[in-house]
DNA sequence: CTGTGTGCAAACATTTTGCAAGCAG
DNA sequence: CTGCTTGCAAAATGTTTGCACACAG
Protein backbone atom coordinates (compact mmCIF):
# COMPACT_ATOMS: atom_id res chain seq x y z
CA UNK A 1 0.00 0.00 0.00
CA UNK A 2 1.48 3.18 -1.34
CA UNK A 3 2.30 5.77 1.44
CA UNK A 4 1.37 8.96 0.89
CA UNK A 5 1.09 10.36 4.68
CA UNK A 6 1.74 14.15 4.68
CA UNK A 7 2.05 14.87 0.77
CA UNK A 8 0.93 18.49 -0.23
CA UNK A 9 -1.33 19.21 -2.94
CA UNK A 10 1.32 19.21 -5.26
CA UNK A 11 2.70 15.99 -4.41
CA UNK A 12 -0.54 14.75 -4.26
CA UNK A 13 -1.69 15.58 -7.36
CA UNK A 14 1.25 14.17 -9.20
CA UNK A 15 0.54 10.65 -7.45
CA UNK A 16 -2.80 10.54 -8.58
CA UNK A 17 -1.41 11.53 -12.31
CA UNK A 18 0.31 8.50 -12.20
CA UNK A 19 -2.06 6.14 -10.78
CA UNK A 20 -4.37 7.03 -13.32
CA UNK A 21 -1.95 6.71 -16.34
CA UNK A 22 -1.02 3.63 -14.84
CA UNK A 23 -4.45 2.35 -14.83
CA UNK A 24 -5.47 3.72 -18.48
CA UNK A 25 -7.62 6.30 -16.95
CA UNK A 26 -7.54 10.15 -18.12
CA UNK A 27 -6.89 13.13 -15.84
CA UNK A 28 -9.89 15.12 -16.05
CA UNK A 29 -11.31 18.41 -14.54
CA UNK A 30 -13.81 17.16 -12.41
CA UNK A 31 -11.44 14.58 -10.83
CA UNK A 32 -8.93 18.00 -10.24
CA UNK A 33 -11.63 19.61 -8.50
CA UNK A 34 -12.34 16.60 -6.06
CA UNK A 35 -9.09 15.56 -5.21
CA UNK A 36 -8.35 19.95 -4.51
CA UNK A 37 -11.45 20.24 -2.60
CA UNK A 38 -11.02 17.17 -0.22
CA UNK A 39 -7.51 18.68 -0.20
CA UNK A 40 -8.32 22.09 1.01
CA UNK A 41 -11.27 21.08 3.40
CA UNK A 42 -9.54 18.60 5.11
CA UNK A 43 -13.07 17.22 6.24
CA UNK A 44 -15.27 13.71 6.23
CA UNK A 45 -17.22 14.46 2.83
CA UNK A 46 -20.55 12.84 2.55
CA UNK A 47 -20.46 12.57 -1.58
CA UNK A 48 -23.62 14.45 -1.22
CA UNK A 49 -21.72 17.28 0.88
CA UNK A 50 -19.08 17.45 -1.46
CA UNK A 51 -21.45 17.41 -4.57
CA UNK A 52 -23.31 20.49 -3.12
CA UNK A 53 -20.24 22.25 -2.32
CA UNK A 54 -18.38 21.72 -5.63
CA UNK A 55 -21.41 23.03 -7.54
CA UNK A 56 -21.46 26.13 -5.55
CA UNK A 57 -17.23 26.87 -6.02
CA UNK A 58 -17.51 25.48 -9.38
CA UNK A 59 -20.78 26.25 -10.65
CA UNK A 60 -19.92 26.10 -14.41
CA UNK A 61 -18.29 22.55 -14.44
CA UNK A 62 -22.27 21.39 -13.34
CA UNK A 63 -20.44 18.37 -11.99
CA UNK A 64 -22.74 15.15 -11.13
CA UNK A 65 -23.62 13.56 -8.14
CA UNK A 66 -22.18 10.50 -9.86
CA UNK A 67 -18.98 12.12 -10.80
CA UNK A 68 -18.54 12.68 -7.30
CA UNK A 69 -19.27 9.10 -6.22
CA UNK A 70 -17.12 7.38 -8.85
CA UNK A 71 -14.04 9.20 -7.85
CA UNK A 72 -14.36 9.18 -4.55
CA UNK A 73 -14.54 4.79 -5.32
CA UNK A 74 -11.86 5.74 -7.47
CA UNK A 75 -9.71 7.09 -4.86
CA UNK A 76 -10.52 4.49 -2.38
CA UNK A 77 -9.97 2.08 -4.05
CA UNK A 78 -6.37 3.13 -4.85
CA UNK A 79 -5.55 4.47 -1.09
CA UNK A 80 -5.81 7.98 -1.76
CA UNK A 81 -8.75 8.17 0.00
CA UNK A 82 -10.41 6.70 3.31
CA UNK A 83 -14.25 5.83 3.84
CA UNK A 84 -15.91 5.25 7.22
CA UNK A 85 -19.72 4.18 7.43
CA UNK A 86 -22.52 4.06 9.40
CA UNK A 87 -24.89 2.62 8.09
CA UNK A 88 -28.04 4.55 6.68
CA UNK A 89 -26.41 7.29 7.18
CA UNK A 90 -24.29 6.72 4.38
CA UNK A 91 -20.19 7.01 3.83
CA UNK A 92 -18.07 9.72 4.28
CA UNK A 93 -14.58 10.09 2.75
CA UNK A 94 -11.46 11.62 4.07
CA UNK A 95 -7.79 11.78 1.76
CA UNK A 96 -5.29 9.86 3.48
CA UNK A 97 -2.66 12.14 3.12
CA UNK A 98 -2.35 12.98 7.16
CA UNK A 99 -1.15 10.64 9.63
CA UNK A 100 -2.80 7.96 11.02
CA UNK A 101 -5.37 8.38 13.18
CA UNK A 102 -9.13 6.95 14.53
CA UNK A 103 -12.58 8.05 15.04
CA UNK A 104 -15.24 8.66 17.73
CA UNK A 105 -18.25 8.48 15.89
CA UNK A 106 -21.98 9.52 17.22
CA UNK A 107 -24.40 6.78 16.42
CA UNK A 108 -27.18 9.69 16.65
CA UNK A 109 -25.85 12.19 14.78
CA UNK A 110 -23.31 10.95 12.83
CA UNK A 111 -20.39 13.61 14.18
CA UNK A 112 -16.79 12.35 13.69
CA UNK A 113 -14.27 13.33 16.07
CA UNK A 114 -10.42 12.12 15.31
CA UNK A 115 -8.32 11.16 17.69
CA UNK A 116 -4.64 10.11 17.75
CA UNK A 117 -3.21 7.45 20.36
CA UNK A 118 0.26 6.12 20.70
CA UNK A 119 -0.40 4.28 23.75
CA UNK A 120 -2.94 2.22 22.16
CA UNK A 121 -1.33 1.82 19.09
CA UNK A 122 2.02 0.72 21.08
CA UNK A 123 -0.29 -1.39 22.70
CA UNK A 124 -1.74 -3.00 19.69
CA UNK A 125 1.68 -3.64 17.91
CA UNK A 126 2.28 -5.78 21.57
CA UNK A 127 -0.76 -7.54 21.20
CA UNK A 128 0.20 -8.69 17.36
CA UNK A 129 3.57 -9.30 18.47
CA UNK A 130 2.16 -11.52 21.45
CA UNK A 131 0.24 -13.54 18.68
CA UNK A 132 2.89 -14.15 16.07
CA UNK A 133 1.19 -11.66 13.46
CA UNK A 134 2.78 -8.74 11.66
CA UNK A 135 0.74 -5.80 11.71
CA UNK A 136 -0.21 -3.82 8.62
CA UNK A 137 -2.80 -2.11 9.67
CA UNK A 138 -5.76 -1.74 11.61
CA UNK A 139 -9.79 -0.03 11.95
CA UNK A 140 -10.72 1.33 15.28
CA UNK A 141 -14.11 3.16 15.98
CA UNK A 142 -15.22 4.56 19.26
CA UNK A 143 -19.00 4.48 19.08
CA UNK A 144 -21.13 6.43 21.49
CA UNK A 145 -23.24 9.27 22.31
CA UNK A 146 -21.96 12.91 21.54
CA UNK A 147 -22.44 15.72 24.35
CA UNK A 148 -25.50 16.98 22.24
CA UNK A 149 -26.90 13.88 21.72
CA UNK A 150 -27.33 12.96 25.26
CA UNK A 151 -28.98 15.96 26.32
CA UNK A 152 -30.83 15.53 23.24
CA UNK A 153 -32.30 12.01 23.97
CA UNK A 154 -32.07 12.59 27.48
CA UNK A 155 -34.10 16.17 27.93
CA UNK A 156 -36.92 16.33 25.63
CA UNK A 157 -38.03 13.43 23.68
CA UNK B 1 -23.68 3.74 30.28
CA UNK B 2 -26.09 1.00 31.43
CA UNK B 3 -23.91 -2.05 31.90
CA UNK B 4 -25.58 -5.44 30.74
CA UNK B 5 -22.49 -7.06 30.36
CA UNK B 6 -22.72 -11.14 31.36
CA UNK B 7 -26.40 -11.05 31.52
CA UNK B 8 -27.81 -14.46 31.03
CA UNK B 9 -31.62 -14.45 28.65
CA UNK B 10 -33.56 -13.51 32.12
CA UNK B 11 -32.07 -11.07 33.56
CA UNK B 12 -31.49 -9.17 29.47
CA UNK B 13 -35.43 -9.49 29.32
CA UNK B 14 -36.27 -8.20 32.40
CA UNK B 15 -33.97 -4.67 31.77
CA UNK B 16 -35.73 -4.55 28.97
CA UNK B 17 -39.12 -4.65 30.43
CA UNK B 18 -37.81 -2.43 32.67
CA UNK B 19 -36.65 -0.02 30.16
CA UNK B 20 -39.85 -0.57 28.10
CA UNK B 21 -41.98 0.52 30.88
CA UNK B 22 -39.82 3.02 32.09
CA UNK B 23 -40.23 4.70 28.25
CA UNK B 24 -44.15 3.73 28.11
CA UNK B 25 -43.49 1.32 25.31
CA UNK B 26 -45.35 -1.85 24.95
CA UNK B 27 -43.88 -5.57 25.63
CA UNK B 28 -44.59 -7.32 22.36
CA UNK B 29 -44.39 -10.39 20.78
CA UNK B 30 -42.19 -9.14 18.11
CA UNK B 31 -39.73 -7.42 20.24
CA UNK B 32 -39.39 -10.29 22.30
CA UNK B 33 -38.30 -12.86 19.81
CA UNK B 34 -35.72 -9.88 18.19
CA UNK B 35 -34.26 -9.80 21.84
CA UNK B 36 -34.02 -13.61 22.01
CA UNK B 37 -32.69 -14.20 18.75
CA UNK B 38 -30.30 -11.95 18.92
CA UNK B 39 -28.85 -13.69 22.64
CA UNK B 40 -29.03 -16.36 20.92
CA UNK B 41 -27.38 -16.56 18.08
CA UNK B 42 -24.31 -14.21 19.69
CA UNK B 43 -23.96 -12.83 15.97
CA UNK B 44 -23.27 -9.41 13.98
CA UNK B 45 -27.05 -9.34 12.19
CA UNK B 46 -28.10 -6.82 9.30
CA UNK B 47 -31.56 -6.09 9.60
CA UNK B 48 -32.63 -8.03 6.48
CA UNK B 49 -30.99 -11.05 8.24
CA UNK B 50 -32.68 -11.08 11.17
CA UNK B 51 -35.72 -10.36 9.48
CA UNK B 52 -35.21 -13.38 6.97
CA UNK B 53 -34.30 -15.93 10.08
CA UNK B 54 -37.52 -14.56 12.11
CA UNK B 55 -39.42 -15.15 9.27
CA UNK B 56 -38.46 -18.65 9.15
CA UNK B 57 -38.79 -19.72 12.40
CA UNK B 58 -41.62 -17.89 13.58
CA UNK B 59 -43.65 -17.64 10.32
CA UNK B 60 -47.09 -17.42 12.41
CA UNK B 61 -45.74 -13.54 13.38
CA UNK B 62 -45.42 -13.11 9.81
CA UNK B 63 -42.98 -10.01 11.44
CA UNK B 64 -42.04 -7.28 9.17
CA UNK B 65 -38.83 -5.15 8.27
CA UNK B 66 -40.13 -2.53 9.40
CA UNK B 67 -40.60 -3.67 13.06
CA UNK B 68 -37.10 -5.47 12.67
CA UNK B 69 -35.65 -1.80 11.82
CA UNK B 70 -37.66 -0.25 14.54
CA UNK B 71 -36.79 -2.64 17.28
CA UNK B 72 -33.00 -2.34 16.64
CA UNK B 73 -33.25 0.98 16.76
CA UNK B 74 -35.20 0.93 19.96
CA UNK B 75 -32.53 -1.27 21.31
CA UNK B 76 -29.31 0.62 19.96
CA UNK B 77 -30.57 4.09 21.50
CA UNK B 78 -30.85 2.32 25.31
CA UNK B 79 -27.16 0.82 25.03
CA UNK B 80 -28.57 -2.91 24.94
CA UNK B 81 -27.69 -3.10 21.52
CA UNK B 82 -24.81 -1.97 19.31
CA UNK B 83 -24.18 -1.24 15.62
CA UNK B 84 -21.47 -1.06 13.89
CA UNK B 85 -20.81 -0.78 10.21
CA UNK B 86 -18.20 -3.50 8.24
CA UNK B 87 -17.40 -2.63 5.13
CA UNK B 88 -18.75 -1.28 2.57
CA UNK B 89 -22.15 -2.95 3.45
CA UNK B 90 -25.36 -1.54 5.86
CA UNK B 91 -25.52 -1.62 9.55
CA UNK B 92 -24.63 -4.75 11.93
CA UNK B 93 -26.39 -5.26 15.38
CA UNK B 94 -24.83 -7.06 17.78
CA UNK B 95 -26.27 -7.29 22.00
CA UNK B 96 -24.23 -5.49 24.37
CA UNK B 97 -24.47 -8.81 27.11
CA UNK B 98 -21.05 -9.56 25.86
CA UNK B 99 -17.58 -8.16 27.12
CA UNK B 100 -16.37 -6.97 23.72
CA UNK B 101 -13.37 -8.76 22.47
CA UNK B 102 -11.68 -7.70 19.06
CA UNK B 103 -10.27 -9.64 16.57
CA UNK B 104 -6.67 -9.56 15.07
CA UNK B 105 -7.32 -10.65 11.39
CA UNK B 106 -4.57 -12.32 9.21
CA UNK B 107 -4.83 -10.27 5.52
CA UNK B 108 -2.82 -13.30 3.86
CA UNK B 109 -5.25 -16.68 5.14
CA UNK B 110 -8.36 -15.08 6.78
CA UNK B 111 -7.23 -16.15 10.16
CA UNK B 112 -9.23 -14.20 12.74
CA UNK B 113 -7.71 -14.60 16.40
CA UNK B 114 -9.88 -12.82 19.50
CA UNK B 115 -8.29 -11.04 22.23
CA UNK B 116 -8.86 -8.35 24.56
CA UNK B 117 -6.82 -6.20 26.47
CA UNK B 118 -8.65 -3.91 29.02
CA UNK B 119 -5.82 -1.44 29.27
CA UNK B 120 -7.16 -0.46 25.35
CA UNK B 121 -10.46 -0.61 26.92
CA UNK B 122 -9.83 1.82 29.65
CA UNK B 123 -7.97 4.23 27.52
CA UNK B 124 -10.94 4.19 25.15
CA UNK B 125 -12.82 5.56 27.57
CA UNK B 126 -10.72 7.87 28.48
CA UNK B 127 -10.83 9.28 25.30
CA UNK B 128 -14.27 9.25 25.03
CA UNK B 129 -14.62 10.92 28.06
CA UNK B 130 -12.51 13.71 27.13
CA UNK B 131 -14.60 14.32 23.96
CA UNK B 132 -17.41 14.19 26.43
CA UNK B 133 -19.08 11.06 24.54
CA UNK B 134 -21.13 8.41 26.42
CA UNK B 135 -19.75 4.83 24.51
CA UNK B 136 -22.12 2.42 23.63
CA UNK B 137 -19.42 0.36 21.82
CA UNK B 138 -16.34 -0.25 19.31
CA UNK B 139 -14.27 -1.82 16.37
CA UNK B 140 -10.94 -2.48 16.82
CA UNK B 141 -10.16 -5.06 13.77
CA UNK B 142 -5.82 -5.59 13.74
CA UNK B 143 -4.64 -6.23 10.48
CA UNK B 144 -1.61 -7.98 9.36
CA UNK B 145 0.03 -11.51 8.54
CA UNK B 146 0.15 -14.65 10.52
CA UNK B 147 3.35 -16.49 11.48
CA UNK B 148 2.77 -19.40 8.65
CA UNK B 149 1.99 -16.79 6.27
CA UNK B 150 4.71 -14.55 6.72
CA UNK B 151 7.00 -17.27 6.17
CA UNK B 152 4.67 -18.08 3.06
CA UNK B 153 4.88 -14.51 2.04
CA UNK B 154 8.47 -14.40 2.15
CA UNK B 155 9.47 -17.25 0.13
CA UNK B 156 6.80 -16.63 -2.66
CA UNK B 157 5.45 -13.43 -3.75
C1' DC C 1 -9.80 9.46 -33.85
C1' DT C 2 -10.51 6.14 -29.96
C1' DG C 3 -12.13 4.97 -25.98
C1' DT C 4 -12.76 6.83 -21.37
C1' DG C 5 -15.56 10.24 -18.66
C1' DT C 6 -19.61 12.83 -17.91
C1' DG C 7 -24.41 14.21 -16.67
C1' DC C 8 -28.89 12.70 -16.75
C1' DA C 9 -32.54 9.69 -15.75
C1' DA C 10 -33.80 5.50 -14.20
C1' DA C 11 -32.85 1.50 -11.56
C1' DC C 12 -31.54 -0.34 -7.16
C1' DA C 13 -30.90 -0.87 -2.30
C1' DT C 14 -31.75 0.40 2.24
C1' DT C 15 -34.30 2.70 5.81
C1' DT C 16 -38.19 5.59 7.37
C1' DT C 17 -42.97 7.22 7.49
C1' DG C 18 -48.24 7.42 7.02
C1' DC C 19 -51.99 4.80 7.95
C1' DA C 20 -55.74 1.69 9.44
C1' DA C 21 -56.32 -2.20 12.17
C1' DG C 22 -54.61 -4.96 16.24
C1' DC C 23 -53.47 -5.60 20.81
C1' DA C 24 -51.04 -4.64 25.54
C1' DG C 25 -51.89 -2.61 29.72
C1' DC D 1 -60.84 1.67 26.51
C1' DT D 2 -56.64 4.21 25.20
C1' DG D 3 -53.00 4.82 22.59
C1' DC D 4 -48.80 2.34 21.44
C1' DT D 5 -47.50 -1.17 17.90
C1' DT D 6 -47.74 -3.59 13.76
C1' DG D 7 -47.54 -4.76 8.70
C1' DC D 8 -48.16 -2.86 4.44
C1' DA D 9 -47.36 0.33 0.92
C1' DA D 10 -45.32 4.40 -0.28
C1' DA D 11 -41.88 7.73 0.39
C1' DA D 12 -37.37 9.15 1.44
C1' DT D 13 -32.50 8.43 1.24
C1' DG D 14 -28.31 6.76 -0.60
C1' DT D 15 -25.82 4.57 -4.46
C1' DT D 16 -25.19 2.38 -9.00
C1' DT D 17 -26.05 1.68 -13.92
C1' DG D 18 -27.37 2.43 -18.96
C1' DC D 19 -26.90 5.62 -22.35
C1' DA D 20 -25.63 9.23 -25.73
C1' DC D 21 -22.71 12.95 -26.10
C1' DA D 22 -18.18 15.27 -24.64
C1' DC D 23 -13.51 15.31 -24.37
C1' DA D 24 -8.51 13.72 -22.98
C1' DG D 25 -4.73 11.64 -24.94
Amino acid sequence: MKDIENLNYKELLEEFKILLKESGLKFTTQREVILKTLYKHDTHFSPEDLHRLLRKKFPKLNIGITTVYRTLNLLEKNSLATSISFGSQGKKFELNNKPHHDHLICVTCGKIVEFEDKKIEKKQEKIANEHEFELTGHIMQLYGHCKECQIKDKGID
